[in-house]
DNA sequence: GGCATGATATTGTCCGACAATCCGACAGGC
DNA sequence: GCCTGTCGGATTGTCGGACAATATCATGCC
């Protein structure tokens, strides 16, 4: 019968005051913000208030540091920031790595065919410098999982969408543990995912989208059968290696 | 030949600290969180220093507030939370309506797949249930859209995989504003999405995993068409809504 | 022009304080 | 028995002030 009748401490209706004035843009990216004393002047709160207000934004990737400066700038959330906040929210769901599997196996093609029918000559490039990085086998296991994933997120850029980019990050940080034991168990992981690399870049250069798409999907079907031959549950969850090494020690 | 070395203010370091526990279930859901003073006593540091790790912390969705509460709580990310930071960083890497409607129409199919494949009597009943609510088309626009939005929803949890239902949220909220457009234009655009709807339903209750993918592939490209007939350029910006209403006033 | 230098501004952290209010217990009335 | 009113204690939200470390910037020097 009745709504609940609303308040939020000053710190957040704060935070919430200067997000709106980011996403509005009238608030630029790369603009720096007032000093703290300054905001907290303006919006009548006490510096203390302000700056629980400013972690919240911090956190949220909205507000960024310049490497060892001390003002905060507006930025906007970058893949790793995105891609922490979600990968850390389906460990604690429980997400199993068949379940980011699955949703590779529907992503992963669209995004294929997508880089396909719309990328440039430099994301084409990169693609193929990613495609090279990785044949070129330089042996350490966890190089050659930054690798694959590079891949990925230079074909997530060659389709120019910033959806499929955002996604494509999450799924891959969830994933890496798991890709490297495949890579270390299983010899013919390597080769098998350079052929099918080197068949999705021909595909992505001839603008050929079905055909990338096709490849993508089996190469995704080759995921699990990594698992498998790997000895991986793919009812294992993911994420369990996260939390030690989240940042700081 | 050196790494830069690492420094990391006390509010970081006390919010990754908890921020780890909480990962490693060390702290599980639902438990209460000491008091602020007792944290700062155990971290030995200042009270306004654990406010600051804690207002991280709660953004990011890993700390909660019963309803009316003051404790905070170990909670895991809602749906919501971790959709609206997605929305908001897509937003603000400027995503189209085109980018989101690409990325639902290589998600969904595989999400309807999936659901048809391993949904639950109850996941079932709660799909009809959100089908029947649409259907019965209770005239207001914003109701309706809100309907749709339900049976995307209702159709992911179906899937039983956390990925896709995360995924799901945002994608729904940025498309929001437009698909109400759409309804409000487009005569015909209700009776095409019930019809899509009952299909899938159909589908789904047959666990016929192929057709309950084709109608959705089909469903998806119908929105592209409202798009086009509504008038809405596919280049739009989505989240031009966002920032004004994003909570507290 | 580029670089050392010093003054200034700003952040990170602390301390102490107080009002509001949530919580749990407890008593009283229907 | 259950609901309501009361009360003390605990906890959060907010404030003011303080200080060390250091990033920033203008200055002067080569």
């Amino acid at each position: 019968m009745f709504h609940p009748v609303g308040y939020a401490p000053a710190y957040l209706r704060v935070s919430e005051v200067i997000r709106g004035r980011i996403l509005r843009r009238e608030l630029q990216e790369g603009e720096a913000l007032p000093t703290e004393t300054e905001l907290a002047r303006q919006f009548e709160v006490n510096r203390s208030t302000v700056r629980e207000a400013l972690r919240k934004l911090e956190s949220n990737g909205l507000l960024g540091r310049r490497r060892g400066g001390k003002r905060l700038y507006v930025t906007r959330p970058t893949r790793e920031s995105v891609g922490g906040g979600l990968s850390q929210a389906l460990a604690l769901h429980r997400a199993r790595v068949v379940d980011v599997w699955e949703a590779l196996q529907a992503v992963q093609p669209g995004i294929a065919a997508a880089a396909a029918e719309r990328r440039s000559v430099q994301a084409l490039a990169a693609l193929e410098a990613a495609a090279r990085r990785f044949a070129e086998g330089t042996s350490g296991r966890d190089e050659a999982v930054n690798e694959v994933a590079a891949y990925f997120d230079a074909l997530a850029e060659a389709g120019a969408n910033p959806v499929f980019s955002l996604l494509n990050e999450p799924m891959l940080r969830l994933l890496r543990p798991s890709l490297a034991v495949i890579i270390d168990r299983v010899p013919q992981a390597r080769g098998r995912i350079e052929a099918a690399q080197s068949a999705i870049v021909a595909a992505v250069r001839a603008r050929d989208a079905k055909t990338a798409a096709e490849w993508m999907a089996r190469h995704v079907r080759d995921f699990r059968r990594g698992y498998e031959v790997a000895g991986i549950p793919l009812s294992t969850e993911v994420g369990d290696a996260l939390g030690g090494a989240a940042g700081v020690s």
